[in-house]
DNA sequence: ACATTGACTCGCG
DNA sequence: GCGCGAGCCAATG
């Protein structure tokens, strides 16, 4: 019997099913992702799972930025220049290598009456 | 068992 | 804006 791994798969499934879920044309943080997986304060968790994910997945990891709004990746770098096409690709807007959480960030099922009086598009 | 390392975050100066 | 330290914690060496 192998006792399996750690608790901590469920984790990471819950992790891995909030990544997927995030809109279209939305970003997150990391910690948002956290604590929208009931894991608060665990943002290098979701950054250590989303390393390890199966590119099967699919997950739309370019949505998933640091608190400030900025790619996590050295400016430049190769991964950071592909996290910057597919927002654009997307419609989000990056500037310097950062997003205006407060336009794209997911918000929407927080606060989905500010939606109305937000700057659309 | 101990030390280092991060796709992190927050507060402070 | 920038650097630091602290808190975070699983993976790695």
């Amino acid at each position: 019997m192998k006792s399996g791994r750690p608790k901590s798969d469920i984790d990471h499934a819950a992790i891995i099913r909030t990544i997927a879920r995030i809109p279209r044309g939305c970003v997150a943080s990391y910690g948002e992702i956290a604590v929208r997986a009931g894991l608060p304060r665990r943002a290098r968790l979701v950054g250590r799972v989303l390393r390890e994910a199966d590119p099967e997945l699919e997950l739309p990891w370019q949505r998933v930025l640091r608190a400030d709004g900025r790619i996590a990746f050295p400016p430049g770098s190769r991964a950071y220049r592909e996290q910057r096409r597919r927002l654009i690709d997307e419609g989000v807007i990056v500037l310097k290598g950062r997003v205006n959480l407060a336009r794209f960030g997911w918000q929407r099922d927080l606060d989905a009456e500010l939606w109305d009086f937000r700057p659309r598009r």
